[in-house]
RNA sequence: GGGCAAGUGGCGGAACGGUAGACGCACCGCACUCAAAAUGCGGCGGAGAAAUCCAUGAGAGUUCGAAUCUCUCCUUGCCCA
């Protein structure tokens, strides 16, 4: 063994033994009988952007340690590494430099491949799956057709983005906070187009009930989900139109959280977009209308929803009928109501919802109270500053005055049903999913349009439907695949006439969505998996990955589990057992806050090293830690700390310095302190193995016993650690420990020692699985460490013969004595009570009570 | 505005309701060295000579005992409006 350690140097060569010896492969479960304890670990799955980054390094050292770890505890391991290989970088590169997006993204994965295997991460890379390729993505196409046969892809109109200079459509991150298109700076458009949905919505209720039962994943995430779902109850009431021939018992259908308040109504809005607007604006009023449509559609749904924007809005000169009053109503066309959500169209209570409220203020709109907070409160809508929003007793409300407002919400459902005003609703904020996008590199929806027979599946035998490579990038016009027409050109699959097909390819969150049920299977070409390999491994017991994918790649899966389900391919319905969502890595980045820039580190003036200054104004420059990124550069590149630390140094930094969901503060002197920490480790076992090649010196008994407690007591924290939580930071803390028990320990050739030593390395194996290798053949054990098993607990170890006892009075910590372990309450409450301590703070007063903890403290209240 | 997290030394962070600050970083002292680095030994919340006292965002409460449980407030972050 060197007397150095050197990491590059064993880096390399157990990275080479581990690829010839194919350590990772993943077990056959078919081999065991009866079945085995399985346990499949995953990261998220990269895009493949060609640089690996420290949020990457953080992401795959946590599971990387839980799936080493559960390997060396005798679980049957699946731990799996892919490409989330579709989307818009490649085909900017495709537009920008001219090189096809497929040879792009190879060379990417290429790449990154090589970088992760520099971490020693402990993949089964005949598994590897990259959702660019035809051999996945045909059953991604296969499963989009299990949705289409299920009435589960729909197509509909919707609006996109369109950039008039480029012709093209945009994805919403090409549209910048202003608007405008990223590319030709164009003001983006909002176009209708026919496009593909997932409905999503159906399963609305099972994805929000079911998060009861993911006990693994952490509240927030949760919470998040159910947000976004958005469950609400509330009643569809019915707005007759009158005075309009075309509209003709007609009605306007509105869904609402408060029908206790539809006595107040006191006008109706219509989403811009809703199809009735032309209709039910009267002639003089026609023009002006258009205007205000028109000038809406230019604009963001988050301008036209946000709160402090004043809601606009302009009268259509129609009107409805309030059938509980009697009353005529105006209806409005307003920003703030969007056709996509609810039904397009809404009741306005100003009185009783603030939003309304405002709107009814700025445009001089008539206020009606119908509640008020207690018997014989003013119901003066003159005197309202706000609307009044709280529960209270309906007032104006004809027969129902007098009812509490929960109480009326159901009555006045019940009573709108009856009369055939309209009925109770369950409402979901929630909205199917379009997966449409008018570009190239994604995958082919495999559909072709006929004009006899309509959208007509491609079957099964004739997937996949692959991208053609014979396209031209420019950035404008319609998608490439549009423009190639011996491609789009196609007999229908059903009756042979000309028909075309779809050239809308899915949005890349459906790759991902189901690349978790492929790895069990990841070979597999007759089928997107064998349901019984899959229901062997999956669900994933364990998930980890950035907070960044809470709502809509987590969402998105758990509705692809759910609707395989119900299609029989799986036997479970929550696809993650337990989600660990990792914080975000953060440096030191320098602002200068008169001209909100940041300065790079190497070129700030640090000459008065207690204020930065920007080098360019003179300017004080404040430090903040904020997420790694160029435009911040404050980015710390994985490469440069490999090339000088090595692998395992890395792996422990990012697992050491703070628990695995929390945010991690990079910090180059914490990584010199992992790096010394794993010298010491090298340094312990080399003179271990110098003492023990010497001559043996006798053991102090009660020293030997001190220290093998030690070393069990390290067994069980970190063992305790990595059970379910993976506190992964403090687990390596214990080994720290440990490690500083051996080394203050000067007889190193004893027995125990070595127990000491082959456990300390064993421990770390999960966090640091070169050196650990290398020190285990070093100490003389056969085969690698991280097929050996974990150090087994000794409870007998554990148990001290001495024990520090807290003597508290009055529930002060007053100091502590050392009594024999396992002497009963009574002797310890007298040995405690004749100690000088005690004795000293009790002083002649009398003790009333004593507290006995046996092994722990004894308080005394005097 | 609503919901969910969180607030502990100079810093990152530890603490089944039971000695607050484990472990590490930074810093200080000492040893080794011509010197430095590396390494090793020791110190390191505040006040105090010490005995002790005070300290977990603020305030109340429950308890023999609260960083931990409850309530109110403040601050920060995230999600939803």
């Amino acid at each position: 063994m060197d007397a150095r350690y050197n990491p590059n140097e064993i880096e390399a060569k157990w990275q080479a033994v581990w690829a010839e010896q194919n350590t990772d492969r993943t077990p056959d479960l078919a081999d065991h009988t009866p079945a085995p304890q399985k346990f499949y670990a995953l990261s998220m799955f990269p895009y493949p952007s060609g640089n690996l980054h420290m949020g990457h390094v953080r992401n795959y050292s946590i599971t990387d340690a839980i799936a080493r770890v559960r390997r060396m505890q005798g679980y049957q391991v699946l731990h799996p590494m892919g490409w989330d290989a579709f989307g818009l970088p490649a085909e900017n590169a495709a537009i920008d430099r001219g090189v096809h997006p497929a040879i792009w993204t190879e060379q990417n994965i290429a790449q990154m491949k090589s970088q992760l295997q520099r971490l020693g991460l402990s993949y089964d890379w005949e598994r590897e799956v990259a959702t660019c390729r035809p051999d996945y993505y045909r059953w991604t196409q296969w499963i989009f057709l299990q949705f289409f046969a299920a009435g589960l892809a729909y197509q509909k109109e919707a609006t996109v983005n369109w950039d008039p200079i480029d012709q093209t459509v945009l994805a919403n991150e090409q549209v910048d906070s202003e608007g405008k298109s990223w590319r030709s700076g164009a003001l983006v458009e909002k176009r209708l187009l026919r496009q593909w949905f997932f409905k999503i919505t159906d399963y609305a209720e099972q994805l929000l009930t079911d998060l009861d039962k993911l006990t693994g994943w952490p509240d927030r995430v949760k919470t998040m989900q159910a947000n976004w779902i958005g469950r609400s109850t509330g009643a569809l009431l019915d707005f007759p139109i009158v005075g309009n021939e075309a509209l003709t018992g007609e009605k306007i259908t509105v869904f609402t959280t408060r029908p206790d308040t539809v006595y107040g109504v006191t006008y109706m809005v219509l989403a811009p977009e809703h199809p009735w607007v032309a209709q039910v604006t009267t002639a003089d009023r026609q023009a002006a209308v258009a205007a205000f449509v028109q000038e809406i559609s230019a604009q963001s749904e988050i301008d036209r929803t946000a709160d402090d924007k004043p809601k606009r809005g302009i009268p259509t000169g129609g009107t409805a009928l309030n059938p509980f009053t009697g009353e005529e109503i105006p209806i409005w066309i307003a920003d703030y109501v969007l056709y996509e959500y609810g039904t397009g169209a809404v009741m306005g209570v100003p009185t009783h919802d603030q939003r309304d409220f405002q709107f009814a203020k700025n445009n001089g709109l008539p206020l009606k109270v119908v509640i008020v907070p207690e018997v014989g409160a003013s119901a003066d809508a003159a005197a309202l500053t706000a609307a009044y929003t709280e529960t209270g007793l309906l007032v104006n409300s004809g027969q129902f005055d007098g009812t509490p407002s929960p109480e009326a919400k159901a009555k006045i459902t019940e009573f709108a049903e009856a009369q055939g005003w309209g009925k109770a609703k369950v409402q979901y904020r929630l909205r199917d999913w379009l997966i449409s996008r008018q570009r190239y590199w994604g995958v082919p929806i495999p559909i072709v349009h006929c004009p006899n027979c309509g959208a007509v599946p491609v079957p099964d035998h004739q997937l996949p439907v692959e991208l053609p490579s014979n396209v031209q990038f420019s950035g404008r016009g319609p998608s490439p695949l549009a423009k190639l027409d011996d491609w789009v050109n196609v007999p229908c699959p059903t009756c042979g006439t000309p028909a075309k097909r779809e050239t809308d390819t899915m949005d890349t969150f459906v790759d991902s969505s189901w690349y978790f049920l492929r790895y069990p299977d990841a070979g597999n070409e007759s089928a997107a998996f064998d349901p019984a390999k899959t229901n062997a491994w999956a669900p994933v017991d364990q998930y980890v990955g950035g907070i960044e994918h809470a709502i809509l790649h987590l969402l998105y899966s758990r509705f692809f589990t759910k609707v395989l389900r119900d299609r029989g391919l799986l036997n479970f319905d929550e696809p993650f057992s337990r989600l660990l969502t990792q914080g975000m890595v953060q440096a030191m980045a320098y602002k200068n806050l008169a001209t909100g820039k940041y300065i790079a580190p190497a070129d700030v003036d640090f000459s008065d090293p207690s204020q930065p200054k920007d080098p360019a104004t003179g300017d004080p420059l404040v430090s903040v830690y904020e997420k790694m990124s160029k435009s911040k550069y404050n980015g710390v590149d994985p490469e440069g700390v490999l090339a000088k630390y090595g692998a395992d140094t890395s792996r422990m930094f990012v697992l050491f310095k703070a628990p695995p969901e929390k945010d991690l503060e990079w910090d180059d002197a914490d990584v010199e302190g992992q790096f010394r920490f794993l010298n010491r480790v090298w340094r312990l076992v080399s003179h271990y193995l110098e003492a023990r090649a010497g001559e043996a010196i006798a053991p102090d008994p009660k020293a030997e016993k001190d220290l093998r407690r030690a070393i069990h007591i390290a067994i069980k924290e970190v063992s305790e650690d990595l059970a379910e939580d993976y506190q992964l930071n403090t687990a390596i803390s214990e080994l720290m420990k440990l490690s500083n028990a051996l080394n203050d320990y000067t007889n190193k050739t004893t027995p125990v020692f070595a127990e000491g030593v082959q456990t300390l390395v064993s421990l770390l194996a999960p966090f640091a699985p070169h050196l650990t290798e290398e020190l285990w053949g070093a100490i003389g054990q056969s085969g690698s460490v991280h097929t050996a098993s974990w150090p087994t607990l000794d409870e007998s170890a554990l148990v001290a013969d001495e024990v520090t006892i807290v003597i508290q009075i009055k529930g002060k910590t007053r100091g502590t004595i050392q009594a024999p372990a396992g002497i009963d309450k009574d002797t310890l409450e007298q040995l405690a009570l004749n100690s000088d301590v005690a004795q000293k703070h009790i002083a002649g007063q009398e003790v009333k009570k004593a507290i006995v903890v046996p092994g722990k403290l004894v308080n005394f209240v005097v």
